[in-house]
DNA sequence: TTAGATCGGGG
DNA sequence: GTGTACGATCTAA
């Protein structure tokens, strides 16, 4: 018979001596199954290698003599030009490490580290999520937990993604002294929240009285363990998430498995979650720690520096953890007092970890498609591994074998490595009128393919030498490289979700489609440049820069005739367009746009009547990555000014912020002055209400591990001195107030400063003032000096 | 100043 | 598992 199937998760099992493929996943009705394939075999490939010897080769093992199966002659790519390949089999997996090191001695072994379930992933062109068609047989196999199905043969992926996938999401508390080791030998697992789409559910071991129909007692932590396998069984997720549960809860789950002599087999053979080196395998169900995708890729384009829970869904779900905090956890289940609200704050976490899942589901989901790798690995890779293994599968449709990974010597030699980077062209601190902003649609992915840069292609010995700018080597211009048309895909395809995402009434899916092919294209360049790649090429990482600088630059030249050029930055460039109108600057785009190559093209970003760029401290330099413009609808854009950054009190950036407006808007620095002069004059009254005073500030660390005590953590162990929760990542607030002591010392809670007893000397000189100093300076005005007469007057009049 | 060590997240 | 992190920040020399 012939099932639909959407694979999840892939192993392979030695049955008999034979490994076998299984992939674990749902069918089309909606039912678990296990898919066995026993037609797929191991094998690495040997160029520049005489057959004979390969045939040969055998390795005396503990076990027995390990040789080669087979062996078939293939003709492919290997770094540019044309090789004759070897594929030698293998009759397991484990052998071919040792295969391969016998045969090295012959030639050069390649992918002969790619693990066998990825292998066969890449070798059929499954991809996981994706429908494919089995057909084969159901077998009745006491050892799975859902049928198995035995494989005759099966289809490549279609299109279409898998749906409705159950995610359940869990977290444990432990008994442990908040602050001191956690040691789980000695500290058992006092509570298990579990929770699934509206599904909630705490197992703990004390009982006490409660109205909380989701708490379930049981008599002690043996039988927690077993009332999680059971749930989990009951439950069948697809995706089980937790947040660093590959660090921390079932790691610790397993080991209090083991002390307590219980086992833990939820996986769909009965398999105890399987601990590896910094990551936890459930066998059939894709283990999701949350935190790892958040850290190594969605991170990035968060705000937050710090990714605990908290701070995480506060971004992510604009809801954060209310209640309690585990302070007083410990002394909680030692007196058996308050546990009820210790499993309010379990089941909360269950549920926020699973909200974070759900929600960020849709982008690992789009990255395994982009990928083809399983979701339990993608989640866990790095920018780097992403292209790595997009690449893997890229190369065997090319025909192309993957160079191997670098080995320690050619690592360091790597890591000396440095080149030249982006062009900056710096501005002159001023105010100017008619700005225009130009970029370049995605500059370093476009060299890339427009230039064909791809190792494979670098000084090929077929045309003429075109160097890249300025540097000595070029790349074939007749034939396309593996990773310039790979990019070129991904450029194309993200292209046509735009265009569909303009009229698409669901956005949410094509958007994390869009998201995921960038994140893919852009982190090629800097592939390119990392250590451990196996296409690093520090020849097209320096090229790509070099060309970006060039044309950069040379739309910068262009410019120069008829503009004023302010600012460029990588692939931007601000002009001013001066008595030119701005039918100029567009004929300008599209007169540059004309002469770009491939997929190249210089964006008209924006018009703005006016724009300021300040100064850094040194003077006459003009600061990078610092400017502010004003829209014709007036609307001003602010770029790396303080406004943007957090621990401003309201009244600074209120300040700042105004000053900008009066400045871009009326152009009068003069009356921005005596704006500065009059809120100084308000603040020294106490007439600017309290509120406005509050600097926010986030907690970077544990509290206990702050060395210099800020004045917003003297704040912070003052409320959890008062019992209040106060995490890493909590944001702190406070107002200082008027008073001789440190400044710490006169931090205070917003609540606990009455009648504007604040330290107005404090605000003027470290907020509002700094805030303003560098607009001010662009104009030749020293605010500090001139709002000091101010000052000095007040002086004059109390000695005098 | 540099090289080496530790940490993140979790309780 | 045919394999494994990595980048920032602190500490000691």
């Amino acid at each position: 018979m012939r099932i639909k199937f959407f694979p999840l998760d892939v192993t392979y099992r030695v049955v008999r001596g034979m490994p076998v493929i299984h992939l674990y996943g749902r069918t089309s009705e909606g039912r678990q199954v296990c898919v066995a394939d026993s037609s797929f075999e191991p094998y690495f490939w040997l160029v520049n290698g005489q057959r004979e010897d390969v045939e040969r080769i055998a390795v005396q093992q503990p076990g027995g003599e390990v040789r080669v199966k087979r062996v078939e002659q293939h003709q492919k790519k290997y770094r540019g030009s044309s090789v004759n390949a070897l594929k030698v089999f293998a009759g397991l997996p484990s052998d071919v490490p040792l295969l391969r090191r016998a045969a090295s001695m012959y030639g050069t072994a390649l992918e002969a580290d790619i693990p066998f379930a990825r292998r066969y992933l890449i070798d059929k062109g499954i991809v996981p999520m994706m429908a494919c068609e089995v057909e084969g047989e159901f077998e009745h196999n006491p050892s799975y937990r859902v049928p198995l199905f035995r494989a005759a043969s099966i289809s490549e992926s279609s299109e279409e993604v898998a749906e409705g996938l159950r995610i359940v999401s869990f977290d444990i508390e432990t008994h442990s002294p908040l602050g001191k080791e956690i040691i789980p030998a000695e500290q058992p697992i006092i509570m298990l929240g579990v929770a699934s789409g509206g599904f909630q559910r705490v197992i703990t071991w004390k009982r006490f009285d409660t109205q909380l129909d989701y708490v379930e007692f049981v008599d002690d932590e043996r039988q927690l363990l077993e009332r999680f396998v059971q749930l989990v069984e009951e439950l069948q997720p697809d995706v089980l998430a937790g947040y660093y549960s590959d660090g921390f809860d079932f790691p610790f789950m397993l080991a209090r498995a083991a002390r307590n002599n219980v086992q833990l087999p939820i996986g769909l053979d009965f398999s105890q979650p399987r601990a590896a080196k910094s990551q936890v395998d459930v066998a059939g169900v894709v283990h999701l720690d949350v935190l790892k995708f958040i850290r190594k890729i969605f991170g990035r384009y968060m705000e937050t520096p710090v990714f605990d829970l908290n701070s995480v869904a506060v971004e992510i779900l604009g809801e954060g953890k209310h209640g309690i905090g585990l302070d007083g956890l410990w002394n909680a289940w030692e007196n058996n007092v308050g546990l009820e609200d210790y499993c309010r704050y379990n089941v909360q976490d269950a549920v926020l970890t699973g909200k974070l899942a759900q929600r960020l589901f849709p982008n690992m989901v789009e990255l395994v498609r982009v990928v083809g790798m399983p979701l339990a690995d993608v989640s866990r890779m790095s920018f780097s591994q992403l292209v790595e293994w997009y690449l893997l599968g890229q190369a065997r449709s090319f025909g192309e074998l993957a160079p191997n990974r670098p080995e320690y010597v050619e690592t360091r030699q790597r890591l000396e490595h440095t080149f030249e980077g982006a062009y900056v062209h710096e501005p002159t601190p001023g105010l100017y009128s008619d700005v225009a902003v130009f970029d370049f649609r995605s500059l370093y992915p476009t060299i890339i393919s427009a230039h064909n840069i791809s190792p494979d292609m670098l000084n090929c010995g077929c045309c003429d030498q075109a160097f890249a700018p300025g540097l000595k080597f070029w790349f074939c211009s007749k034939r396309r490289g593996l990773i310039s048309s790979v990019i070129e895909g991904l450029i194309t395809r993200r292209m046509r979700i735009k265009e569909l995402l303009k009229s698409a009434e669901d956005r949410k899916l094509l958007k994390a489609r869009e998201e995921a092919l960038k994140t893919i294209a852009n982190s090629i360049y800097g592939y390119f440049g990392f250590f451990g790649a196996r296409w690093y090429s520090m020849e097209c990482a320096q090229s790509i820069t070099a060309f970006g600088r060039d044309y950069i630059t040379g739309v910068i030249g262009r410019a120069k005739e008829r503009f004023g050029v302010l600012y460029s930055d990588t692939d931007s460039i601000f002009l001013t367009l001066g008595g030119s109108g701005r039918d100029d600057a567009e004929k300008f785009v599209a007169e540059i746009n004309r002469e770009l190559p491939g997929l190249m093209e210089l964006e008209y970003q924006g018009f703005y009547p006016a724009g300021l760029f300040v100064g850094t401290r040194e003077k006459g330099i003009g600061a990078k990555k610092k400017y502010a413009l004003i829209t014709e609808e007036g609307n001003i854009r602010i770029k790396g000014f303080e406004a943007i950054r957090r621990n401003l009190s309201p009244i600074a950036k209120e300040t700042q912020e105004r000053v900008l407006e009066i400045v871009l808007k009326e152009r009068a620095p003069q009356k921005a002055l005596e704006y500065i002069a009059a809120i100084v004059s308000a603040a020294r009254n106490r007439e600017i209400p309290q509120g406005k005073m509050i600097i926010t500030t986030q907690l970077q660390k544990d509290l206990a591990s702050y060395d210099s005590i800020a004045p917003h953590v003297a704040v912070a162990q003052r409320m959890r001195q008062q019992g209040r929760q106060v995490l890493v990542g909590s944001m702190i607030s406070y107002i200082v107030t008027a008073g001789k002591d440190r400044i710490r010392d006169r931090a205070k809670l917003p609540e606990e400063v009455k009648g504007n007893d604040y330290d107005s000397e404090y605000y003027i000189n470290n907020q509002i003032l700094p805030s303003v100093e560098r607009i001010m300076a662009v104009f030749g005005i020293d605010v500090i000096r001139e709002v000091e007469p101010l000052q000095q007057k007040r002086l004059d009049a109390f000695f005098g």
